[in-house]
DNA sequence: GCAAAAGTGTTCTCTGTACACCCATGC
DNA sequence: GCATGGGTGTACAGAGAACACTTTTGC
């Protein structure tokens, strides 16, 4: 999705709450999916001096469209463009920002705010989810957090903010429909694979074994790959090819 | 669906808009099909002394779900519960409700805003679709409209507002993926139907012609179905059964 | 040559499609 | 009986699953 980033969100926390330019009560929250090690992940943020962690998000500014939110937030956290982002689903329960962890954190940060502040309100947040090279990514935390750091899907940490846990939960399932075709067109592999690579993949994202000859005969059936060059890693075994996406 | 109807909106548009109850820049917006003559229909409201037709929609309490609300203001234009309602696509636009709709209607009802009142703000939609029995169905127009009207899918008015020709066609869309998942648990038919019936409403929503016997095979290997008696309408060829889905 | 892993072939099953045939109904 | 439309049978094609076999690589 190529999609124009027209504002900058401050990254000075104090700033930050200062600012009347969002709309109130709406956030978008983005599900950052990367790949390694035969493991998929999770880009997550985790809060100044507190011991939770919580999805890369932020606010809309009044006259910026959703999507290009959610495009200059995974930007700001990546700084990759160009990127796989699709919107998936609103979550809306009217409970689900009902916690202390912002006033926690503001108070970290020895920022002091009024407690009908807009920071405390209820929000209702739109659902992203990005597909990207972990091999390619620095990662940059927000004005709320310390550090990021990426969670493997099956061993996230203990401690999630709000309803974050569902979020990727949700993201999850949603993923895994349409999975050729959102493989296709995602950065999550590097610009060559092996065929094993991208099946490690899908039995990542599927969550189950699939069979070597069949996936691969299936992955060439569909026609989106290039075949490049063998790969040559000194392994005593027949050497396999490079593959590419068709542009 | 079964949700909990928490609120009320008040169908006087003077105090619909005095009131600050709503969260601001957000609403719904629903897609409601129904069913009938072989054709589907989508439910909209005509702005009151204006030609232009709309959605069903409305504003989210402060303190209410967002999927109660979608189902309290499908309650409120039908009185019908336990229905079929889903999220699909949250609209966010910057400019998509940029239009002087509001302000004209609201002087047509001779109720004067300021121009920074809330009701002209860029608004963002979560479009729900729900799916009901036209046979069932009363229509009861909101403070912003002067009737309900069912229109045939093929046969939009011509002007419709904002965005939401672009709302009901990712509705369809949304509609025709796992098909058979959502007629099953939809209202669309009346509690008893003939498998012809039932073709024909899956040829509206997918748009081609489905053969008659596979198409039987097909419905009865989903287990879904309970056949009935027969139905004896007088016309001289064999009886259709009736069915009904189960429980 | 040998083990390891990649690539290709073959068979079987299941689903979906196209065609045919039989059955009930009211006149 | 007969036209009409509903219900079922069957054969064929394509996709996917399970199996086997061949090929390439470094030691």
């Amino acid at each position: 999705m190529e999609k124009n980033i027209t504002h900058e969100t401050n990254n000075n926390l104090q700033t930050l709450v200062e600012t009347n330019d969002f709309i109130r009560q709406l956030s978008i929250d983005c599900v950052i999916f990367g790949f390694h090690n035969k493991s998929l992940k999770v880009l997550m943020l985790k809060y100044f001096n507190l011991d939770i962690w919580a999805l890369p998000g932020g606010f809309i500014f009044r006259d910026e469209n959703v999507d290009d939110a959610a495009y200059r937030l995974l930007y700001e956290r990546t700084h990759l463009d160009e990127i796989f982002l699709e919107q998936f689903y609103t979550f809306g329960n009217k409970n689900r920002t009902e916690s202390d962890i912002h006033n926690r954190l503001t108070k970290n940060k020895e920022i002091d705010l009024p407690k009908d502040h807009w920071l405390f309100e209820r929000h209702i947040s739109i659902g992203y989810y990005a597909l990207i090279d972990y091999t390619l990514s620095s990662t940059f935390p927000d004005a709320f957090s310390e550090k990021c750091e990426w969670f493997d899907v099956h061993n996230l940490p203990k401690e999630i903010a709000f309803d974050h846990r569902e979020i990727i939960e949700k993201g999850m399932e949603f993923l895994r429909k349409n999975l050729d075709y959102k493989i296709y067109g995602s950065n999550l592999l590097p610009e060559k694979f092996t065929m094993k690579e991208l099946q490690n993949l899908y039995e990542c994202i599927l969550g189950e074994p699939l069979r070597r000859n069949n996936f691969q005969r299936k992955m060439l059936s569909l026609d989106f790959l290039e075949r490049l060059e063998k790969k040559f890693d000194g392994s005593a075994n027949k050497a396999p090819y490079y593959y590419k996406f068709k542009k």
